[in-house]
DNA sequence: TGACTTTAGTCACAATAAGTGACTAATTCG
DNA sequence: CGAATTAGTCACTTATTGTGACTAAAGTCA
């Protein structure tokens, strides 16, 4: 990140960093170096020529240390709301990080992302966007299958999509649904995780597409 | 549309302009005033302060003469690839115009959406991501309905969805669904076609919200 | 006019998919 | 050992979707 000089170069390049923290997401924000009591997201100037969604995967490496797993363009924000440079426009961005891998280098902190620090206007409709963006391509692209680490139980996917959902769901459905997509395949590991049963390790390793020739649906929500 | 000047303002707001043009979707192209030989999307430099919306609406007004009827933002293209500008970034939406309303100002001629002039890589881009949209909207928002004019009859509706889904559907399973959605709302008119029985017409009227508290969906699509 | 064609609109049944509670299995805790 | 806890599965019910066939209201044409 550097100084504003929007004179130059009007457009920044923003990144949502979205990670799974316990039982709910995370978004990663950071204070700069020098400046001001203000949390922002990470993000850039955008240099000429330079590819948008690879100067997003360098912020994101530049907080992290490491480029997120899943990286996705949002949107353009303007409208004359306010953001940490005085770039008119900003380009948003989420990326998605496993709990694991998500240890932030120095200035950057992760806030629940439902509860941050306040952003400035255009920022926070970022940080918005990018939860509606996540939800909405949930049964679309492995979203929460990005969040978890490489092997997981089918109880942690599970409570994944809970929380992005923001639903509980049923076990017998869920694994239902789950076998029939040919998404994920055991692994010969088992964790004890305390009390109960071991739960066997599964990792996601799509096997063949099944059409969905299903009919229309009006799911809308107008207008 | 003004001259090339990417110094002062690097920065376009383009517009894919839909209709229904019979049996398949319509693009919106324009030649400009005096530029050589070939066709371009609307559109125009962002200026200062204006909100991106209001600027892709401008651009449809001008190109004919009212606003589209539905607008949205599908994303920010950069990425080196060519412009008829020289804006490093280019802004676009899709807009939609049902097909009476649809008469081009001069200069400016409706293409098939899959047939059309070479584009620049960049606009071309723009054309495949507003395809994408619509289809991936089509059961979030009521692209169909903006789509046909304000009544219709029932197999015109079912058409659009064809045409926009690209395949068949089965005319019990499509009215059947649509009911369930109460999003339609019979007017006394009737229109007789030529051969068959006559059809009654129909409005978009979105009566009550059906929520749909289904479980998951693993419809991907990798990776 | 009346048989045939064409498009609209609906029904009933079959096939799938999803919701749900209860059951068995493998652990830890005390 | 027995209760508690979490994993994993089954079987049954209910909802949704696929599908062909049917009735209705026109036009066409001999």
């Amino acid at each position: 990140m550097r100084e504003r000089s929007a004179r130059t170069n009007p457009l920044t390049v923003d990144v949502v960093l979205a990670t799974a923290m316990g039982s709910e997401l995370g978004v990663l924000l950071t204070r700069g170096s020098g400046e001001r009591e203000r949390w922002s997201l990470p993000w850039r100037l955008s240099q000429a020529g330079e590819i948008m969604d690879i100067a997003a995967t360098k912020v994101a490496q530049d907080a992290l240390g490491e480029p997120p797993i899943w990286i996705e363009q949002i949107g353009a924000f303007g409208d004359g709301k306010r953001h940490p440079s005085d770039a008119e426009i900003s380009v948003a961005f989420v990326g998605l990080v496993p709990h694991e891998t998500a240890s932030p280098r120095a200035g950057y902190t992760w806030f629940p992302m439902g509860d941050h620090p306040p952003l400035t206007p255009r920022q926070r409709a970022m940080v918005e966007a990018a939860t509606k963006t996540l939800q909405g391509r949930l049964d679309q692209a492995p979203i929460a299958f990005r969040l978890l680490p490489l092997t997981f139980t089918l109880s942690e996917l599970q409570q994944m999509y809970e929380l992005l959902l923001g639903k509980r769901l049923h076990k017998a459905s869920f694994r239902r649904a789950l076998q029939a997509a040919w998404l994920v395949e055991p692994t010969d590991e088992w964790r004890s995780e305390g009390r109960g049963r071991p739960a066997q390790l599964f990792r996601y390793s799509p096997k063949k597409r099944r059409r969905p020739h299903r009919g229309v649906r009006f799911d809308f929500l107008y207008p």
